[in-house]
RNA sequence: CGCGGGGUGGAGCAGUUGGCAGCUCGUCGGGCUCAUAACCCGGAGGUCGCAGGUUCAAGUCCUGCCCCCGCAACCA
């Protein structure tokens, strides 16, 4: 029998400069629901790729002295990478600057020229001559170019525009019919409201005031415009209009088309309209997930505040950041990105909860079976439960995905997780090992090795690493018939009397260190009041030798000094800061200090302090800090601030 | 001005078809000692932005208002 097919997309990026984490994050999303196809038995197509013409990329490229080619062939070189170290398993990358798109793009545009969908008009613009740009009406600030400030003036260019009063009540129709078309449903009203209704405009298609990109056929001195270039990727990938459209007949219509909000109206209003003007189906389901904000908003180029994804695999591991972006943000809605929400995720869920089931469930087995796997013998009363919530896992998993719901799907596999960690209580093995009831004992060993098994399986889409760590751990790394979905139907398939090879902690328990700096290991959880963003311990890890010394020039890298606080403020919107202002020695010094908790500012007023001089600056709450005080804190919670045992001028180093 | 999205225990979020308000973190107390000081159990804590309305019953539907965010021809 023919294995269903499932063809994703995501948009085709546009390289005029590196992507940020809100473009991982969709095409991790797409890979996530890709390999979960897969993993389910269908036969699935998965196309990702870069959109690379238009007048950005060629002033861009300009701008570097290159050619837009070599320009573009730089920046894709770096994508690819990139979709490398998160692991993307895409089957086919699109380029617009390729021939198969190229040709196909020119045949599409020809029919369409055919057909009478086209007609040649002027369009009308402010255009902003240093800048080469047409800018709308309300682009404009104060009437000039919002780029320059410079004037705008009104110019007419002849241009080809796409009929789309054509097709619109045709449009309409389906969407109405067709409830899961728009995804999430709010984004549907949002397109009829405010582009369908007051009057869908005709699409501008064509430009001549650049050159970087696909002549129109029958008119060379156009070249296509961006939407008609960049939406026919989706069919062009798949052989559309060449020789060979054999995978286009197998995969189209897509069944999922996953973008960022920003685009659903090309998505769900023009590339159904160039479909339906080709004769072709709709796509099923055309996603629009949120965007990932920064605590100071938008991540934007211009702002500067975008998040450098490389740098964040390079630092947590790549399953690690796919992990946080599907399980931290309901997918649709908007969700916010921080290190710090990372690192909790990474040490709630990952460490203490899968990680540290997999240790000791292992460190068990060594410790009362050499490490074998036993047979299961008699059973206990909590066994039930367990196997019950195993059982219900696939199908709960496959309805959730159906829906796209990642941060659901990974919460119900974190339930299971959650119920292996109580069963181990329940049971006690230690208990059980203790009154030699070995019987029992190899029941609890066997029913929890099979559930991290389980587990291990339903976490291939979303973590592609982490099920083989744990594989090779449980010694079944080369048993792949208990890797498949199948394998995780029935409670029981995980093979006995195989060896298992405890190894490295899964997933090292991290610490926030602060802006810019690494993540270190943590040393316990009731130890953390003591190494808040302003311990001094955990600075520097990369030089703490294997036996946990440091040479004396470690030390001497830290400039230490007796500061005077000559201001203390609180921080609005942070209950542990206070904002002071401190005096090293004639310089001051503005430094946030989380340390509202056990000082009032009036009290800090005068006190001098043991201070870091030069550490890295860092914004906390959006405020400068340019330095550290010293403070001791116990387990209890108590923190006093370092300081002298008697009164030194201040600028004093302290060695 | 228009359009869209939000406003739910200290923080961050879920809440399909209206039916005793959930989750994660934090917090308080207890248990366990196999484990990455992790794990398990229990408690406290909510006028679900405001004001009306529909209903036996509203966070969930309707009306009005307030506040925050975003969009408005190419940043997922």
């Amino acid at each position: 029998m023919e294995k269903k097919t499932f063809y994703i997309t995501t948009p085709i990026y546009y390289p005029s400069d590196k992507l940020h984490i809100g473009h991982s994050y969709t095409t991790v999303a797409a890979d996530a629901m890709a390999r979960f196809k897969r993993l389910t038995g269908y036969n699935v197509r998965f196309l990702t790729g870069t959109d690379e013409h238009g007048q950005k990329i060629e002033r861009r490229a300009q701008a570097a002295g290159k050619e837009p080619q070599q320009f573009v062939d730089e920046i894709v070189a770096w994508i690819k990478n990139l979709w490398q170290t998160l692991d993307i398993s895409y089957d086919d990358f699109i380029r617009t600057t390729e021939p198969r798109h190229q040709k196909a793009v020119q045949k599409i545009v020809q029919k369409f020229y055919d057909q009478g969908d086209i007609y040649k008009a002027k369009y009308e613009g402010w255009y902003c001559t240093p800048c080469e740009a047409f800018w709308t009406e309300r682009q404009l600030q104060d009437g000039n170019c919002p780029d320059c400030q410079r004037p705008v003036e009104l110019v007419a260019e002849e241009s080809y525009f796409f009929r789309m009063s054509k097709y619109v009540d045709r449009l309409v129709e389906h969407i109405e019919q067709h409830p899961d078309f728009i995804q999430p449903a709010a984004r549907k009203n949002e397109m009829i409201n405010n582009f369908i209704k007051p009057g869908l405009e005709d699409l501008c298609i064509s430009r001549t005031t650049f050159s970087w990109g696909i002549p129109v056929p029958f008119d060379p001195e156009h070249v296509i415009y961006v939407w008609l270039d960049a939406l026919t990727n989706y069919i062009t990938a798949l052989g559309y209009m060449s020789d060979d459209d054999q995978l286009c007949q197998t995969f189209w219509p897509a069944n999922v088309q996953l973008i960022g909000k920003e685009i659903v109206r090309f998505h769900t209003i023009y590339w159904p309209i160039f479909l339906m003007a080709l004769g072709l189906e709709l796509p099923e389901k055309v996603f629009g997930h949120g965007w990932l904000l920064l605590d100071d908003g938008k991540m934007s180029k211009s702002k500067g505040n975008v998040v450098d994804p490389e740098l964040l695999v390079k630092r947590y591991g790549s399953d690690a950041i796919r992990y946080f972006l599907l399980r931290e943000i309901s997918f649709g809605a908007d969700g916010h990105f921080s290190e710090e929400a990372l690192v909790q995720r990474l040490n709630f869920d990952l460490a203490n909860d899968l990680g540290n089931l997999l240790n000791r469930t292992l460190a068990m087995l060594k410790k009362y079976f050499a490490g074998q796997i036993p047979t299961p013998g008699a059973s206990t009363p909590f066994d039930e439960e367990l196997k019950n919530l195993a059982a219900e896992l696939p199908a709960k998993l496959e309805s959730l995905m159906d829906q796209l719901q990642f941060s659901n799907a990974l919460a119900e596999i974190w339930k299971f997780i959650a119920r292996a960690n109580k069963y181990i209580d329940e049971t006690m093995p230690w208990t059980l090992a203790k009154n030699k009831e070995e019987d029992l004992l190899r029941t609890v060993m066997y029913n929890l090795l099979e559930s991290i098994r389980i587990v291990s399986v339903l976490l291939q889409p979303f973590m592609p690493q982490t099920p083989g760590r744990i594989w090779r751990q449980l010694g079944i790394a080369e048993e792949t018939s208990v890797h498949t979905w199948d394998s995780i139907l029935t409670f029981g398939q995980l093979p006995s009397n195989g060896q298992t090879v405890p190894g490295e902690v899964l997933f090292p328990r991290l610490e926030l260190t602060g802006e810019g700096g690494a993540p270190v290991r943590q040393a316990t959880k009731r130890d953390k009041p003591a190494q808040e963003k302003q311990a001094p311990a955990a600075k520097e890890q990369k030089t703490v030798t294997e036996d946990g010394l440091i040479s004396i020039d470690d030390f001497a890298r830290l400039d230490l000094r007796v500061a005077e606080i000559t201001a203390a403020e609180p921080v609005s919107g942070a209950d542990k800061l206070l904002k002071l202002q401190v005096d090293v020695g004639g310089e001051v010094r503005q430094v946030v200090a989380g340390i509202a908790k056990h000082y009032s500012p009036q009290e800090l007023l005068g006190k001098r302090i043991l201070f870091v001089a030069n550490l890295k600056p860092a914004k906390l709450r959006g405020v400068r800090s340019e330095g550290m005080l010293l403070a001791a804190s116990d387990n209890e919670g108590n923190l006093v601030l370092a300081t002298t045992e008697t009164p030194i001028k201040t600028g004093s180093k302290v060695k």
